[in-house]
RNA sequence: GCGCCGGUAGCUCAGGUGGACAGAGCAUCGGAUUUCUAAUCCGAAAGUCGCAGGUUCGAGUCCUGCCCGGCGCACCA
C-alpha cells in the first residue's frame, strides 16, 4: 500500500488494519476516503487507482472496493502459510522473538514505576504502577529499547526522623547491629511510632533531632535509618519477587545533592535575568508557567524551594529528571503514576523544559492510570477504613485461586482424568500462586489505562471470558497436546503448513496479527491492546481444537497434516507465552 | 469558580489519526457432548453510545452548551 501511494505521488498513511468483520475480508484500508477528501477527489475512483498500483498478487486475492471507498483484502491461505512458515522454528535464531524485529531506532528509556514510601508497607495503591510499569518496560525492551526501571522510593523526610527515634527507643540494639533489624509488621510499627509521636513531646523533640542529624549526615543516625530502609525494601522485594517485577531502587535520598544543584541552577537563572520565569514569590523560589492558575485565578507556579528554605516534591522530581537526562543518558522518561498527579507532571515537565533541564530530544511522558476501586465502586479500604496491604490482597487472590482450581478435582478422579487430579498439593499451591497473581495482573492490564476499574476476584478468577485462567488454561492445554502426541515442541522441525480447514485458516490469521499488535501496544503504551489480542488468540485456538467445528490434531492423518497442525499448536503456544511474558505473566505447563 | 478525566447492553468493560448495521465477556435463553484437558464450542435476545445543538457524504469518536460522577487547583509528598 505504501509503495502504491508513493507511486501515485500521494503522501499519507495507508491505514491498513484488520477488518472488523469477516465479510469485509481480512484487512481493510480506509485511506482512499481520507485521501480523497484531502485531494478533492472521489473516494472510489481513487481506490481504483490505488489498487491498480498495488503489487500484492501473491499475498492476497484481488482487492475489492466496497461502500464509500473501503479497500478490502483477503489473504490467501498459501500466503499465510508462507508467512507463518517464515517464523523461526525451535532451535533457530530468533525463535524466542517469533521473528519480530527490533526497532531501528533504539532509545534509552526510563520507566519510573512502583515508588512506594518506605515508611510503611506497600498497599493496594501501588499495584497498578508496579504492574503497568513492569509491562510497559517489558514491551519497550522487547521492541529493542534499553529500559531502566527506576523505583523512586520515598526514604526521606520528617517521618524517617520519627522512625529512627522510635527504633532507638524500642530496639536500642539496632545501633550496634543495624544489619540484624527485622520488623515483622511495618505498618504496625509506623502506627506505633506515630502514636508515640502525637502523645509524647519528648519523643517528638527526639524525632525532630533525628531528622536534623540525618540531614547533617550523623553516622549513627544514618546507620539506623539505612537499616530501616533496607528492611523496608526487603518487604517490597518480597512482593516484587512474587509479582516477577525487576527494578532498581533509588531513594529520594539519592538526590540530596542534586537537589542543591537544581536550586543553584535556578537561583543562577533568577539572578541572571530578574524577569525570567524563575522568581521569588512570597519567599518561595518558583518557576512560573503559562496556563496554570490557582483557585483565585492567580498564576500558579511550581514551587522549587519553600519559603522556609526546604525542598519539596517538585525539587526532587526536577533533580530526578536532571539525573536521568544528564547521568543516565535517557532520551525518554515515562512516569507510571496515577492520573490524579496529572497537573503536577504537566507543570513539572513544562518547568524542566523552561529552565533548560531537558531539550527537544528528550520526551517526558506521564503515563497516568485510573483508580482501582473496591467491587462496590468505592475507594479501596478495609472495613475499618484503613489501607489494604498489597500482600494481603495478593494472598487473598492466591487463596481464592486455589479454591477455584481445586473445585473440579473430585470430579476429575471419577472422570478418570489423572492429568489434573493427581497433582500433588505442593504443585497445586505453586499453580494457585501463579494463577492468582496472573489473574490480578491480567485483570488490571486488560482495562484501558485511564479508566477506573472495580477489583473483583470472582470476575478475574473466572475460567471463562477474558481472564488469566482462561489464557493459562489454553496454554497448558496446548502443551499437554504436545506431550500426548509424543512430540517435543521444543524440537519440532519447521514443517510446511497446510491451511485448508476454516479453523486452521482462522487460527493462522490470528497468529499473523501478533507482530502488529505488539507494535501498537508498544507505540501507544496500551497493555489492553495486548490482552484483547491474547483472548482472541485463545478463542481462535479453542475453535481450531473444537471437536465439532475444529480439526483433529493428535490423531490426524496423513502425517504432513498432523505435523502442520502440531506446528500450529506450537506457534499458538509460543505466541501465548510471549504475549503473557510481555504482560509479566508466567505460564504453566499443567493446570 | 477554573481545569482535567469519565458517563456505551441488566452487570463488568473494549472501541488505533471520524468510516461499513456500535463490539466482547458475564448473567439470561436455546443448541452441541459418552472429551485429542468441555476449565470448551455454536447460536439467540439485549444499547435513542448522559442530554441538546452543530461541523461532515458519514460522529461513540471533532466543536459548543447543559446534567451527573471522580480528581486537581502555591510552599504535603
Amino acid at each position: 500500500m505504501r509503495d502504491a501511494l508513493t507511486r501515485l505521488g500521494i503522501e499519507g498513511d495507508p491505514l491498513v488494519r484488520a477488518a472488523q468483520e469477516e465479510q469485509f475480508g481480512d484487512y481493510q484500508s480506509n485511506c482512499a476516503m481520507v485521501l480523497a477528501k484531502r485531494l478533492g477527489r472521489k473516494p472510489r475512483e481513487l481506490a481504483v487507482e490505488i489498487i491498480a498500483h498495488l503489487s500484492i498478487a501473491e499475498l492476497c486475492e484481488p482487492p475489492e472496493i466496497a461502500g464509500p471507498g473501503f479497500i478490502n483484502f483477503r489473504i490467501t491461505p498459501a500466503a499465510m502459510a508462507r508467512r507463518l512458515g517464515a517464523i523461526p522454528a525451535a532451535g533457530h535464531a530468533g525463535v524466542e522473538r517469533l521473528g519480530i524485529e527490533r526497532t531501528p531506532r533504539p532509545q534509552r528509556v526510563i520507566v519510573d514505576l512502583s515508588s512506594p514510601n518506605l515508611a510503611k508497607e506497600m498497599h493496594v495503591g501501588h499495584l497498578r504502577s508496579t504492574v503497568i510499569g513492569d509491562c510497559i518496560a517489558r514491551v519497550l525492551e522487547f521492541a529493542g529499547h534499553e529500559v531502566l526501571r527506576e523505583n523512586h522510593v520515598g526514604d526521606w523526610g520528617t517521618q524517617f526522623g520519627m522512625l529512627v527515634a522510635y527504633l532507638r527507643r524500642i530496639r536500642p540494639e539496632v545501633e550496634r547491629n543495624p544489619e540484624s533489624l527485622i520488623i515483622k509488621d511495618l505498618e504496625a510499627f509506623y502506627v506505633e511510632a506515630k502514636t508515640q509521636f502525637d502523645a509524647d513531646d519528648t519523643f517528638k523533640a527526639q524525632s525532630r533531632e533525628a531528622v536534623v542529624a540525618l540531614q547533617q549526615g550523623d553516622a549513627t543516625t544514618r546507620r539506623i535509618w539505612q537499616a530501616f530502609c533496607e528492611e523496608s525494601l526487603r518487604h517490597c522485594h518480597a512482593l516484587y519477587g512474587r509479582l516477577g517485577v525487576r527494578l532498581v531502587d533509588r531513594g529520594e535520598s539519592y538526590y540530596n545533592e542534586l537537589m542543591q544543584e537544581v536550586v543553584a541552577r535556578l537561583e543562577q537563572r533568577r539572578q541572571d535575568d530578574p524577569n525570567s520565569a524563575v522568581r521569588l514569590s512570597e519567599g518561595a523560589l518558583c518557576v512560573f508557567l503559562e496556563g496554570f492558575k490557582t483557585r483565585d485565578g492567580q498564576p500558579l507556579p511550581l514551587i522549587v524551594r519553600k519559603s522556609d528554605g526546604g525542598f519539596n516534591y517538585a525539587t526532587s522530581d526536577l533533580a530526578t529528571i536532571l539525573h536521568r537526562v544528564e547521568h543516565l543518558g535517557a532520551t525518554r522518561i515515562i512516569y507510571v503514576v496515577g492520573l490524579s498527579q496529572k497537573q503536577h507532571f504537566e507543570m513539572l515537565f513544562a518547568a524542566a523544559r523552561k529552565v533548560g533541564f531537558v531539550g527537544e530530544e528528550v520526551s517526558l511522558h506521564h503515563l497516568g492510570f485510573g483508580n482501582m476501586l473496591s467491587p462496590g465502586g468505592k475507594p479501596f479500604k478495609t472495613r475499618e477504613g484503613g489501607t489494604v496491604k498489597l500482600r494481603d490482597l495478593l494472598d487473598e487472590a492466591v487463596e481464592r485461586a486455589r479454591r477455584v482450581l481445586q473445585e473440579p478435582r473430585e470430579e476429575d478422579w471419577s472422570a478418570g482424568r489423572p492429568d489434573r487430579a493427581s497433582l500433588a498439593d505442593a504443585d497445586m499451591q505453586r499453580i494457585a500462586e501463579t494463577v492468582g497473581l496472573a489473574a490480578v495482573k491480567y485483570f488490571d492490564l486488560s482495562h484501558a489505562l485511564g479508566s477506573d476499574y472495580k477489583f473483583d476476584l470472582d470476575t478475574m478468577l473466572s475460567l471463562e471470558g477474558n481472564t488469566a485462567p482462561y489464557m493459562l488454561y489454553a496454554y497448558a492445554r496446548i502443551r499437554s497436546i504436545g506431550r500426548k502426541a509424543g512430540i517435543d515442541f521444543d524440537a519440532l522441525p519447521a514443517t510446511d503448513l497446510v491451511l485448508e480447514h476454516p479453523a486452521e485458516i482462522g487460527l493462522a490469521k490470528t497468529l499473523l496479527r501478533f507482530a502488529e499488535v505488539v507494535q501498537v501496544a508498544s507505540d501507544e503504551l496500551k497493555p489492553n491492546v495486548l490482552t484483547d489480542y491474547m483472548y482472541e488468540l485463545s478463542r481462535a485456538f479453542s475453535r481450531f481444537y473444537d471437536k465439532r467445528l475444529g480439526v483433529r490434531v493428535i490423531d490426524a492423518s496423513p502425517e504432513t497434516i498432523r505435523l502442520s497442525r502440531l506446528r500450529l499448536c506450537d506457534l499458538t503456544a509460543r505466541t501465548l507465552k510471549l504475549g503473557l511474558d510481555l504482560l509479566g505473566i508466567a505460564t504453566l505447563e499443567q493446570m
